[in-house]
DNA sequence: CGACATTATGACACCGGTGTCAGGTTTGAA
DNA sequence: TTCAAACCTGACACCGGTGTCATAATGTCG
């Protein structure tokens, strides 16, 4: 078994690699003759080009980097499995590159990231959708990028989003709805833009509804498991005891629920408890979780498409997308006992 | 900002491109002072070689694969973790290849992705390591690769394991001790060659302690938590109802402790429930899972460091290595009540 | 001090593709 | 029928490194 190369196609098949390579490339000019015949080579000789070759001529990798610092493995997941998606239809490679950094260590830590792997473009996911140093940064580089799931940064790129501040109203009006009044939120970590966007859509349902925001009910958490049981704490030491708590992602919820069970409460007869993101846990614990499922996987795939697009003919306009996320209701909220 | 090459820094500082490669590389032949010289230049230039031409004149890619598939996202993130750490100790990059395939079709998935992707080697993870016709192929193809947690398979080569059969005994036995005879237990996935392995360590527990094996405590689920509902549900509906059940990993437990809190059962005082694999959700439930921990990352990273050191040197003999697992104990086991 | 081994260096081809451009052929309109 | 425009094709340089080999400089030893 030796190696088939352009040049091997190219003799085997009486013409030159230049024009082998117009119809690997769908390049025009060449006569269907020709082209038919160096498809049938391609096929007896199981030609595959050499990528590597490709992109030192083209000056690309055909590579896109995926950056992220997330606490949720289900979150990172289903960003990759949506990244992948993109870049096997287009024949694009995805390299992850998880990073813990913030300020200038992050921006260094990409700079060599570009430099030593030669990225074509980078997505960025929660939180760096929002680091506005790095959008600035890559900007200057030229770097094309994508950005998942951001909310408030205004930047005229490509960007696809879910809804945050819809579902946490639809959420917090559901529980309103099943008669609480007293609803507990804990919030994520401050630099996911998602935090605020979730807050917001919180205190505009309890508004819409005339109910009095209250600012002992809502307590600092970061989106871990383990920050959702100091602020389960404070929500159920507190007297009265709220009847509904809403935390911002499934994994606070779940530990404001493992608190609850711990101390003897039924949920949802006594307290009802919601969350966010439809993780696995969500459906995993019982009761299960009343909680937003966002559309992860399509968001992703959506801005690798378009980043790919991109690389490939620079374009203009900006893309702008907002997806709508879901209300899942399952046992852990009820109508309030009377 | 123009790009800075190897032509560039040869002939800044006056020497040909060549002896700039030979330094790159730690080649010997070159003079301390050149050596030197050339050195200051790269750090002034700021110059970073070309991974792509490199790949090209060496024909390699300096990526790894890592196949896998595998319903634990937790399990996944885990394995990607040490697999990149060993990758960037490296300056490698590492490629994620989830595919859901058996038989044929994995194998003609796998051709697809060596040949367009040119990688350097790849990474089994469970259920892959043991699939003895992927491994022949790879050995055919002259690609290196290392296998992950495999158990039964035979083969010199690179693996990293961990004691599956050992922690499947201890936990076992850890339940014998609090008092349980009538243990069920739920197998996991038949192509996963750790099935096998925590089976006969709750079988070698049991006859240890002179417990006859029943067969009808057994269950045969496939790792996800769909199976341990159903699992789940049979178990609980036997009569006598047995006093603890011991699931092949966390995902089937939890789904055991979900069905038993359902049906008001107390865990653990009316029933005792064991995992395997130590996943997040055994601490985020109530009550905490006692289960194995692995020291996945660490496995995974051995297996690719020693596959990259592999590519660079093939080596003759094989490197097959078994680490320890560990019985971490939480509230949902206890003793049996008389 | 001369003969030879060793070390240091560079010229040049090469990896497997793509971009540029020139030259030949076909097409179509005048 | 003629000539320009459009189409097809290949020669050749190039991308940014590495491998081979020749040659120059230095070192070693009798």
């Amino acid at each position: 078994m030796k190696k088939v190369t352009i040049n091997s196609v190219a003799s085997y098949a009486g013409v030159s690699k230049k024009t082998v390579s117009r119809v690997l490339n769908n390049e025009p000019n060449v006569s269907d003759a020709t082209r038919e015949k160096v498809l049938k080579v391609f096929k007896e000789l199981d030609y595959t080009p050499n990528p590597i070759a490709r992109g030192l001529a083209q000056n690309r990798s055909f590579i896109i980097g995926c950056i992220y610092d997330n606490p949720s493995k289900s979150y990172i997941t289903r960003v990759q499995t949506g990244a992948l998606a993109a870049c096997q239809e287009n024949n694009y490679n995805l390299l992850i590159h998880p990073c813990d950094l913030r300020g200038d260590a992050l921006i260094s830590n990409i700079e060599h990231l570009l430099q030593s792997s030669r990225l074509d473009g980078l997505v960025l996911t929660p939180p760096f959708s929002d680091f506005k140093v790095l959008v600035d940064f890559l900007k200057s580089k030229k770097i094309p990028y994508a950005r998942v799931a951001s909310a408030v940064l205004e930047d005229e790129s490509i960007s696809v989003r879910s809804n945050d501040e819809q579902g946490a109203f639809e959420i917090t009006e559901h529980l309103i709805n099943l008669g609480h009044k007293a609803i507990a939120f804990i919030k994520g970590h401050p630099d996911h833009s998602a935090t605020e966007q979730r807050f917001k859509g919180y205190r505009r349902a309890l508004s819409t509804h005339g109910i009095e925001f209250n600012e002992r009910l809502v307590e600092e958490g970061n989106f871990s498991y383990h920050s959702g049981v100091d602020s389960a704490r404070s929500i159920l030491d507190l007297t009265p005891r709220p009847t509904a708590v809403f935390a911002s992602n499934d994994y606070m919820a779940a530990a404001v629920l493992k608190l609850a069970t711990q101390r003897q409460l039924k949920v949802p007869d006594d307290i009802s408890i919601a969350g966010f993101d439809n993780a696995p846990i969500a459906r995993h614990i019982w009761p299960g979780l009343t909680t937003i499922a966002q559309p992860v996987e399509e968001m992703t795939q959506q801005a690798v498409n378009k980043l790919i697009e991109h690389i490939s003919e620079p374009q203009e306009q900006p893309y702008q997308v907002t997806l709508e996320a879901r209300l899942i209701t399952r046992e852990s909220t009820a109508q309030i006992k009377p």
